[in-house]
DNA sequence: TGCAAAATAGTACGACCGTTCGTTTTATTT
DNA sequence: AAATAAAACGAACGGTCGTACTATTTTGCA
């Protein structure tokens, strides 16, 4: 019962479960419940997500939900692996399909941006997990700050790679960038989502955009904006 | 006994008693659980605020300490109260003595920066608060949202000021330089407390006076830098 | 089709939660 | 010093939590 709802579900996801792979029942459930904590923990938190809770939303019992995880820590970091794969899918590899530089960049952070929109509604666990989390060690926090790292040092590359294609200005500061871009996502996701300020996804992509004209090569053609 | 703990205390806090005030046995030792749970949530945030934890550190019963706010809620509130009037005495008002314009401005950001940076040990309120109640109605995320949005108003409005005063240019959008001076106090604490990335708060610095230099008057003089 | 293995359910435990209530201790006023 | 009010206590309640065990069902393969 609770594994064929995956397949008719409003769909959050694109195939969280390997297409063609032979799977055993007991995976396919697995993949389901992590679904169904993704989704329970992007509104209330790694922290708030409970055993309980989610068994009942898998109509299942908490211990046959609890027998695929082992301990309520290795759920999380499996809600966590599975944030970082979704992440990677809908915001890394598309970008990639862009040239080097500028371009590729821009994707980024619009896929970034479009993602972050979309969270409003759901919530970023790259946001409330860094904030649960930034006081207690742990392997739940590794897993979080290893994923938040490894996205965040994409980023820098692609202004790396910007600056090396010659479409950002020879001084300028790849770190400083990507702290200024990060910044904007933040703002955008806190006044939006706590604040409920209207006009805030323009102003982060204002923010991009006044970012990249301070940096912008002479040479570069302003076009590319 | 667990009076007497506030003077003799590493003083987190200045004067959160009101001096000279006559002030009966229960609303000093009311002042010093609010004290205390104001060092427990910044660090756990209000969700992780636990009354029986709090009695502990307070020496004293679970009811007792229940006692004095009728409710958690109330108990959380009284937090980001007493968080309020703490941010206010050290950020808002010290800058008021700073004339109108960007002097008062870069007094503002500099003394919220100086807080955030203080806060990387400790934790901010106002952004581990907005990541628990950012879809959680009530009174709690009233007061928060409320206390917040005072402090970004004051911050908006000492953009408006410092463009009347001509020290930012005509064209100078003061929401859009608001949001993204909010980005960098965001990824300053984002990145020096979860992740532990260093130069995070020169970073922070930069980012403002890179938003100056672009909206710099040239009637202006840069030296106000 | 039958049987071992895997998956799920069921039950129970101990810990902690916020809250209530009656009692006792401590402060304040008369 | 006696009377009164305020404050703190201690025990208990109903609830949820994660987890450990055992039983039952379901699955996949020979």
């Amino acid at each position: 019962m609770a594994v064929v709802d995956i397949a008719n579900k409003t769909s959050r996801s694109f195939a969280p479960i390997e297409a063609g792979a032979v799977m055993h029942k007991g995976q396919q459930t697995k993949a389901a419940i992590v679904d169904a904590a993704l989704g329970l923990a992007t509104q209330i938190g790694l922290e708030g997500l409970s055993i309980g809770a989610l068994a009942e939303v898998m109509r299942m019992s908490k211990s046959g939900v609890f027998a695929h995880f082992g301990s309520r820590e290795e759920l999380q970091i499996s809600v966590i692996r599975e944030y970082h794969a979704r992440f990677e899918q809908e915001v890394f590899y598309p970008a990639l399909e862009k040239p080097k530089g500028l371009p590729r960049l821009q994707a980024l952070f619009q896929n970034w941006m479009y993602r972050t929109s979309v969270e409003i509604d759901s919530g970023c666990l790259y946001i409330s997990g860094a904030v649960e989390f930034d006081d207690r060690p742990g392997p739940v926090r590794d897993a979080l700050a290893g994923s938040v790292q490894t996205w965040l040092a994409a980023m820098y590359r692609a202004v790396v790679q910007a600056k090396e294609t010659g479409h950002l200005a020879k001084n300028a500061d790849e770190h400083q960038i990507a702290f200024e871009i990060h910044g904007l996502i933040l703002a955008l996701h806190y006044e939006a989502r706590f604040l409920k300020t209207p006009g805030s996804v323009a102003r982060a992509n204002t923010g991009f955009v006044n970012i990249l004209a301070r940096h912008a090569n002479a040479n570069a053609s302003a076009s590319a904006l």
